[in-house]
RNA sequence: GGCGGUGUAGCUCAGUUGGUUAGAGCAUGCGGCUCAUAUCCGCAGUGUCCGGGGUUCGAAUCCCUGCACCGCCA
């Protein structure tokens, strides 16, 4: 009966830069499921976080004026961090806990983690080869440096240096994660992102460096404190930190494994490669699912720090709203491949699907409620047979489910847009007006509007997990007094939930139009 | 260079295992309604389904080839 927590993680973000589009959609998705969870009944942990270690962060304080040393990058990480919070805040995002690789609970965990595969004997010292570029202090891999074998960063030649290293040995572990992969189908989501970590596997392992000495800030290796765990085995346990590893193993048996790590295509090979076979060493179950979404493009253009066109998050909340941002980055791209955001797509759907559409049926609606009921939720006649509309309903629910089950994200919205559509089609079909005009006709006007009411209770739960403000607020203008926050899938099926002679809230445009620019 | 993917209406894209006049949304035009945020409903389109060749009674759908774009690896 202890049905096992919905354990869904962000990558935790890495705070070298202010967040963007990317790093917002990446969140507001894994938000989305987790409030479907939720809206199904499942208990939910929901984890997101900052990345905070590591030599780009040592050199970012650097940069910034706040000097070398332990005291001045966590300043810079409080800073950063704060900034990911609080847009996260602002985006009504959901989750459970707020993670920083800066914690002590972390840095407990992440030794436990290094000690417990060094137990099993996974770990051994041996030595890195790499590009280093002395005025950048910085190692590069070969395949990172530019033609001529010179610094991408400078441009400056770079010597090939060796830095005694701590090795994972991933080689043992091809086998293994090939054979999971293969017995597990939907462990990394979309299939043709499966299909690569396949074929890289197969090209061969090698073993991972997994420390350094080329910096200090981060987490000491245990028993050998002149090294540094690697950012990325550092960043990867966060996801068992705060599942309660190792502080509370008994919270931890009840969320891990995670169910889908979300994140977008670039970490693929971190978290269905190399954290596989960390976990599988250190004797845990597997995350359910690596689940990889598309990047964003930005007026059809690549986003860069060298163009400058990255899209602060913040500033489109504030000019159009959360939900709106957030349908829109739900709906616009086919979850999983990439999408463009552009201005002019923004107010399109914001004006068509939003204010037309979704809108428009809200407030039309109330009005008829208001001017033929004076604003009190009629009494349906039971015995009326008008099935279209309810079996409609349902129909959508169940589809609805299915999707989300499949993370078909944006066919969600379509097809809650297709009862949307429905139910205006309803109203111009049974014409309450006419209806209104023919005092004989009442029994009928309220069975219509009441239905019409019942669809809009749907249409509210059904777009929650996505506008949770707005479904609050559709809520309201039905006069309904529940939180929507409480709300279980169940009681959202049954037809007639509705409480006839209750007042209505007053009806106002949930989306007032925007002009385009 | 190796592996994989994509190319369908003005735009964004759907198109199960090959089967009747190739679809949706947006945009465009026309008609209808008036409860509504000049909103909603209906109708109308147009497509060498990237080029070429092949298999088949029949291909957007399978095979070969060319072109263009993209992803992963090296």
């Amino acid at each position: 009966m202890s049905e096992r927590t919905f354990y869904i993680t962000t990558p935790i973000y890495y705070v070298n830069d202010v967040p963007h589009i990317g790093h917002a959609y990446t969140t507001v998705c894994a938000d989305v499921l987790a409030r479907w969870e939720r809206l199904r009944g499942r208990r939910v942990f929901f984890l997101t976080g900052t990345d905070e270690h590591g030599q780009k962060m040592e050199k970012a304080a650097f940069s910034k004026g706040f000097g070398v040393g332990f005291n001045s990058c966590l300043e810079l990480a409080d800073h950063m961090s704060e900034q990911f919070k609080s847009l996260w805040v602002k985006l009504n995002i959901s989750n459970d806990d707020f993670i920083r690789t800066t914690e002590a609970r972390h840095a407990r965990a992440a030794q436990a983690f290094f000690k417990t595969i060094w137990d099993r004997g996974d770990i051994y010292k041996g030595e890195y080869e790499d590009w280093y570029c002395t005025p950048c202090e910085t190692f590069w891999t070969e395949t990172q440096l530019l033609s001529d074998k010179t610094c991408p960063e400078c441009g400056r030649p770079t010597d090939k240096l060796k830095e005694e290293s701590y090795f994972f040995r991933l080689s043992a572990y091809q086998q293994k994660l090939l054979d999971h992969i293969e017995a597990n189908p939907d462990f990394i989501y979309p299939a043709s992102r499966r299909a690569e970590v396949v074929s890289f596997i197969k090209s061969g392992l090698r073993d991972l460096s997994i420390s350094r000495t080329s910096f200090k800030w981060g987490i000491p290796v245990p028993l050998d404190e002149r090294h540094i765990i690697y950012v990325w085995f550092d960043a990867l346990v966060n996801y068992l930190t705060a599942a309660g590893y190792p502080d509370d193993m008994e919270k931890f048996q009840q969320i891990w494994p995670a169910d889908i790590h979300l994140m977008s295509k670039d970490i693929l090979r971190f978290h269905a490669v190399f954290w596989p076979a960390f976990l599988m060493s250190a004797g845990f179950a597997l995350p359910r699912r690596v689940v990889l979404h598309g990047w964003w493009t930005v007026e059809g253009q690549k986003m860069s720090k060298s163009l400058g066109n990255a899209v602060d998050p913040n500033l489109l909340a504030d000019k159009y709203g959360v939900d709106p941002l957030r349908y829109f980055m739900l709906r616009e791209v086919a979850f999983g491949l990439d999408g463009d955001f552009s201005q002019s797509a923004f107010i399109g759907r914001f004006n068509s699907d939003l204010a037309n559409d979704l809108g428009n049926l809200v407030h039309r609606s109330l009005s008829m409620v208001n001017r033929y009921f004076k604003g009190i939720v009629p009494e349906p006649q039971t015995e009326m047979e008008m099935p279209g509309l309810k079996q409609k309903c349902e129909q959508t629910i169940s589809q609805v489910e299915q999707l989300f089950q499949d993370l078909a994200l944006h066919k969600v919205l379509i097809e809650i847009w297709d009862l949307i559509g429905a139910t205006n089609k309803y109203i111009a079909d049974t014409t309450p007006w006419e209806l209104n005009k023919d005092k004989s006709k009442a029994p009928q006007l309220a069975f219509v509007i009441y239905n019409i009411l019942e669809a809009l209770r749907m249409i509210a739960a059904l777009i929650s997990p996505v506008m949770p403000a707005t479904a609050q607020r559709i809520w309201q203008q039905l006069g309904v007094e529940e939180p929507l926050a409480l709300l279980q899938l169940g009681e959202l099926r049954f037809w007639g939930w509705l409480t006839p002679g209750k007042k209505i809230g007053q009806p106002e445009p949930l989306f007032p139009r925007q002009v385009q620019t």
